[in-house]
DNA sequence: AATTTAGTTGAATACCGATTCATCTTTCAA
DNA sequence: TTGAAAGATGAATCGGTATTCAACTAAATT
């Protein structure tokens, strides 16, 4: 039930270029460390009103440090969401793996994506604000999630498990249900379990997403 | 089919106190003229990137004078919210007037959501941005949809044309979906037609949150 | 051990943009 | 017509914070 238990934004980073890349075990440890503040930080004041500064005291450093590792305010935003992307997906990829059949899959991802947005706060606010800093990582973040969803469905499909129909389209009416009632329910306010949420969404999926004899028996 | 041609972001606005509500017909002009020039800003540039200078520089006027109507940058972008929302509610009741039934109101109302938003691409990005200078704001008006939208549901559920279920739950969902495709196809990309898209939704719909005999014959 | 390279520091800089204000102009009411 | 109220102006102020940099320390390499 307790799924992915801390955060870590450092693990999966690939430096990818800036302007210095850490060169010995210190300096990824650093880079990791600040990495990780700038997840806690902008999650929790927003990027606008964080500071470089509150980002360096969270990570323990001095201001100066920061610039060894990014080149500015927005690039250690860009490669915070990238990170944080690998690790959503991967993360729900797992939970997904062991389901039957595709209304399983899209049941146990919901619930995965619930529970892993109520422990994690801080992936909502900063994939949202990326939106207005640079929007072309935010398409991304969406196109790559939501291409691998694509795939998944036109599996189910071939396999009979979903009627046919434009996926893409239904994919981004999923990203876009799974995205607000995480903000609503897991977020914001967590008055209805998510149990029921799955069930609500489950009911709807099966006399439409699903083909198992109606409309047309 | 075309809807809401002009935006008109003044016309409904109760000044709402402020610092100075205009007293004179010219000052009721000069206020609107800056609210109207703070949308277009602030769906062009962002709210952060927009300066006062640029607002007061597109509505035709000096800095100061934006003093004279609002209290500073935080409220206009409220005011805006606020008038926004009146507006696209409006609108869409407007719309969905005259459906036969829920079914026809959701395909109506998508597809007026999919255009409005097409026609005044500035609400989504206010909307947005709003969230994260003042989330009450935000919350309010998703809210006030939804309570809204909520009321329809039951009544449809009364009158036997969906099935019973948390309607609530359903409703932020549906605005979810709404909202990513309106992200995705009017707003980013229009490379699929609002009709197919209204179909695949109607679809979804008609085998899941309409009652017309299935799942338990 | 000596030397070079990598990492760290934090105060100083540099820039930006929201807000203020003293002054001038227009509108309105008597 | 005239005085007072409302509106408009835009340059100067003021606060904030991203970024730079010269000096210092730790680690690696010979």
């Amino acid at each position: 039930m307790t799924i992915a238990p801390q955060t870590n934004a450092a693990q999966a980073t690939t430096p990818s270029g800036g302007p210095g890349a850490p060169k010995t075990a210190r300096g990824a440890r650093t880079r990791a460390r600040i990495l990780k503040a700038a997840e806690h930080t902008f999650g929790t004041l927003g990027y606008h009103r964080a500071g470089i500064s509150d980002i360096t005291r969270a990570a323990g450093v001095a201001q100066g440090t920061f610039y060894t590792y990014f080149a500015g305010k927005e690039e250690i935003l860009r490669e915070l969401v990238r990170d944080m992307g690998h690790q959503v997906r991967a993360h729900l990829a797992a939970e997904i793996l062991d389901a039957d059949n595709r209304l399983e899959a899209e049941e146990r991802g919901l619930r995965a994506f619930l529970q892993y947005l109520y422990e994690n706060p801080s992936l909502y606010r900063v994939l949202q604000e990326a939106q207005f800093v640079d929007e072309a990582i935010y398409r991304d973040y969406y196109e790559a999630f939501g291409k691998g969803y694509v795939r998944m469905l036109a599996n189910a499909t071939r396999k009979g498990e979903i009627r046919p129909g434009n996926n893409e389209v239904r994919v981004w009416a999923l990203m876009g249900m799974s995205n607000f009632l995480g903000l609503r329910y897991a977020l914001w306010e967590q008055d209805v379990p998510f149990d029921e949420i799955v069930d609500t969404l489950s009911d709807l999926f099966r006399n439409g997403l699903t083909l198992d004899g109606k409309e047309k028996p």
